[in-house]
RNA sequence: GGAGGGGUGGCAGAGUGGUCGAAUGCAGCGGUCUUGAAAACCGCCGGGGUUUAACGACUCCCGUGGGUUCGAAUCCCACCCCCUCCGCCA
């Protein structure tokens, strides 16, 4: 959420920045419910002073002897002004708080500076590549081809839709003991090399979880929600629970930098993206994902996305996947990010690459909507935190990079080394 | 699913209609004392908002939302959550 007192004090400012990601914000419109809210909270204000001090001067009179009808004709007039007016102020000013709320609570996280200008993702910038993509001497298959091919165990879409319908895979055997060793492979680095701590959490959230991280109001439909009484939606990601953990608190500043990794399914309705990787499993309704999530004090996101960003990378580092690096432009920014860092891997069937991770810097966006708080010890102040994130990675697409780049001639799959001990030392995914 | 108990400040825990945003203890912060530390003693010490250059002033918040009342942490209703016992259960 935007912070209102940036809004009032540097509008312009914000609304320029917003118009860099095709955002237009009404500024005349805040200012004027702005300038509403002022009088209604001044008024309702005044008559709850009032009131107070009526009722205490009733009740001084009443323990001085005094009954309690005399003690209320001595203060008829306010209790009179009060009755008329005081209900209907405090319903104003409230009903104007809400509609600035709603207002702040829809509008994005404008980009820094340093965010590259575009309003598609044709404007990305890309900031860094590693590792050599192969040269096949054989006509490369995709990674559904190659899945479906496998013995012992392989990638079985026709099963999925006699279960599920579209956009859901089953996997068997080798195939699925290699998709649940690459979350091992992930938690592993991310807890003993780059300081996270493991958690699990719930898979089902409430609302007010979903707006802390900026999932609603706005992106419902992107959103699986369960029947029943209570009103709970399946995770899209684990940013929900996990930075939710910070809702409500205030923290030490020696408690940050906080640090989680959590691996967990993920969730998403893909409305809106009809047609798109139909084929395959790079866009599914289910998938796992290990995501990073960290709580830091504000003069560390910065180089906390830096970190998080090579913590992410670190796996394709070990896996040996070639991949590069994209600094999102303004347009292409999610809903809550302020920077955001796509890694994109390579995929030989479609000679491109393709994301596998996006890191994000929330700064106080989503600690704002969650009341997220540290206490700043130069101000004594509990203050907006800054919030973190990015896929550590994408357990479904990292799957899909490595059918891909592991294929051999003879329709087989070569394990990658760091994930061998994690398959009881199993070098190759056979053909049938 | 049945029966009962309970949600108050970082924690513990008083408060059952009137200067209560709230006793007390612990923790924390500052100070006195001390070579230093501990102990002792003194002081400070919840959050949101409005207003102010600032000091301050005002207002809201005692699980959440309604209601009763001149006045609600305290009474009434609904919901949520936690605990204990019984039943069922991965």
């Amino acid at each position: 959420m935007l912070d209102i007192r940036a809004l009032r004090s540097n509008g312009a400012a914000i609304r320029d920045a917003l118009a860099r990601r095709g955002v237009e914000l009404d500024l005349q419109a805040f200012e004027t419910l702005d300038g509403e809210r002022k009088q209604a909270d001044i008024r309702s204000q005044e008559l709850q002073a009032r009131r107070k001090s009526a009722s205490r001067e009733i009740g001084n009179l009443v323990q001085s002897g005094i009954s309690v009808d005399e003690a209320k004709a001595r203060v008829a007039e306010t209790l009179k002004e009060i009755d008329e007016q005081l209900d209907q102020e405090v319903a104003r000013a409230q009903a104007i708080h809400q509609q600035i709320e709603e207002m702040l609570m829809g509008v994005p996280n404008p980009p820094q500076d340093v965010v590259p200008d575009g309003l598609s993702e044709d404007d990305n910038v890309e900031i860094r590549r590693w590792g050599e993509p192969r040269s096949f001497e054989f006509d490369v298959r995709d990674h559904v081809d190659v899945g479906e091919g496998l013995a012992g165990g392989h990638l079985d879409f026709d099963a999925a839709s006699k279960l599920s319908g579209a956009r859901f895979a089953v996997m068997t055997g080798g195939l699925a003991r290699m998709h649940r060793a690459l979350v091992d492979l992930m938690l592993d680095l991310h807890t003993s090399s780059h300081g996270y701590q493991e958690i699990y959490v719930p898979y089902l959230v409430g609302p007010d979880a979903l707006r802390g991280t900026g999932q609603l109001p706005k992106f419902e439909e992107d959103l699986f929600r369960i029947a029943g009484e209570r009103e709970l939606y399946l995770i899209p990601t684990a940013e929900v629970p996990v930075t939710n953990m910070a809702a409500g608190e205030i923290l030490d500043a020696d408690a940050l930098p906080r640090r989680f990794v959590c691996h967990t399914p993920c969730f998403r309705s893909e409305a809106g993206s009809h047609g798109r990787d139909t084929r395959g499993m790079i866009r599914q309704h289910q998938f796992e994902k290990v995501e990073l999530v960290q709580m830091v004090r504000p003069d560390q996101s910065t180089q906390a996305l830096e970190e998080l960003t090579a913590h992410a990378e670190a796996v394709l580092q070990a896996l040996a996947l070639p991949y590069r690096v994209v600094d999102l432009c303004a347009g292409d920014l999610g809903f809550s990010a302020s920077r955001t860092f796509d890694i994109e891997v390579w995929l030989p069937s479609q000679q491109t690459y393709r994301e596998i991770s996006s890191c994000s810097n929330f700064l106080d966006f989503q600690a704002r909507r969650m009341q997220a708080r540290w206490r700043n010890p130069e101000t004594g102040k509990p203050e907006p935190l800054h919030t973190i994130n990015g896929s550590g990675l994408a357990v479904g697409r990292t799957l899909v990079a490595i059918l891909e780049n592991y294929q051999n001639a003879d329709g087989s799959v070569t394990v990658p080394e760091a994930l061998r001990p994690y398959m009881r030392g199993l070098e190759t995914l056979e053909a049938r």
